[in-house]
DNA sequence: AGACACCTTGACTGGTTGGTCAGGTCTGCT
DNA sequence: AGCAGACCTGACCAACCAGTCAAGGTGTCT
């Protein structure tokens, strides 16, 4: 009875273990998101998603393990998204895309973008070769399509990495300061008001490396 | 012999009492940055300090109440330089200088900045009255002043708001995230860079709300 | 039906942590 | 000198936490 939890229908063996797999995950998210990785506790996590904290570790042998599946995880979503940063498009496609992009994910993937802030600043104890690895090739990419773009006289000369941390920085804070903001704000931002921060953002970084943020692609050029 | 510990010479009572304060803040302020609230410990902090744990009970009765006094010296630091954004200066003027000012913060202060991060994106159980409080205020008055650019025509329409968090964003973004640049950068930083990376900043937000980055208040308008 | 592997869980444990306390030391005052 | 009060600290404790385990349940084969 308790093989199907929740709202699932019982599958086969493989997808059933990888549905509380997920639902594990989620939960751990969001606790490691809102305690870090200190402040959370094995018991809040099950608690969290309604199993007992022993069936946790049946699942995932430790909490260290635990919690690097749930940052492998937003790692590779957040590399996903970094697809949208496209090599070929024009600079004012490529990065209107790319920012909103950010924005998007770090609306829907709030708990994500915070456990992954949290790492960092702690020093990436976990995810150092990712940094390493993934994320420099990653950079390296965009850099020198960056300098690309200003050998080709499309954008004014900017350091590409200073720019590319603007965009992080810009489009996480959205995440990672949602209670700032919300509190500020007096409430959670609505559609409305996602949009226009989102379009003052492009329009800024765009702006600010001598881009004109309303000609998109769409139109001749 | 204790009592004049380290380097210090003996003063008055309440001047050592102050000293020692200021030692164990000091200590809590790294520990709390590069650990949490949860995952630092009493101990560990005491031997960051060079104090038996016990001694820290004294000076301050429980860990929340250490905590509570660390966040507290961060939030006045940055209400400090909070101030440097001068609301009678020209915008080019104004922002140049509260950007370079939070920039030079991210670097002399990344331990505090990294706290307060870590404070916000756990949900401010601490410090919400801060943020209801003296922020607000400290953000209204600065939207006021923006939106005054604006109507004067002195700088390009945007939402202040959105604005404002860009700039709190980038800058801090140097200190919550220096793991993760200096990974990238192969190393720290150094000044070239850092005024390099002031300037990129400076020149892109400025830049991207209409303003000559290089037009500064001493030149005739 | 029976056997087997997989899953679930309440109860338990060893180690760690925040906090206490009694007894000692030092300083400034009279 | 002698005293009072501030300061220091090793040893200790109760609470909590990650992780274990053994016993029982469930689905799926032959």
């Amino acid at each position: 009875m308790a093989q199907t939890e929740g709202a699932e229908k019982s599958g086969t063996r493989a997808e059933m273990r990888e549905e509380t797999e997920r639902l594990i995950l989620d939960a751990a998210e969001g606790i490691f998101a809102e305690a870090g990785f200190g402040g959370a506790t094995m018991q809040a996590i099950a608690d969290s998603c309604g199993l007992p904290k022993a069936n946790l570790h049946y699942y995932f042998s430790s909490k260290e393990k635990l919690y690097r599946r749930v940052v492998e995880r937003i790692f590779t979503i957040w590399l996903e998204a970094a697809d949208s940063f496209d090599t070929e498009a024009r600079p004012e496609v490529a990065l209107r895309r790319y920012i909103s992009r950010k924005m998007q994910l770090s609306r829907e993937h709030r708990h994500g973008s915070k456990v992954w802030a949290n790492e960092v600043m702690h020093g990436a104890p976990i995810v150092q070769d990712y940094l390493e690895s993934a994320l420099q090739v990653w950079t390296d990419t965009r850099i020198a399509v960056i300098r690309r773009w200003i050998n080709e006289g499309l954008i004014r000369p900017v350091e590409p990495r200073w720019f590319l941390y603007m965009i992080w920085a810009t489009t996480q804070h959205y995440a990672d300061f949602a209670h700032q903001i919300e509190t500020l704000n007096h409430g959670a931002l609505d559609d409305a008001q996602w949009h226009e921060a989102t379009e003052t953002v492009c329009g800024i970084l765009l702006r600010g490396i001598g881009i004109d943020p309303h000609s998109t692609g769409d139109r001749p050029a």
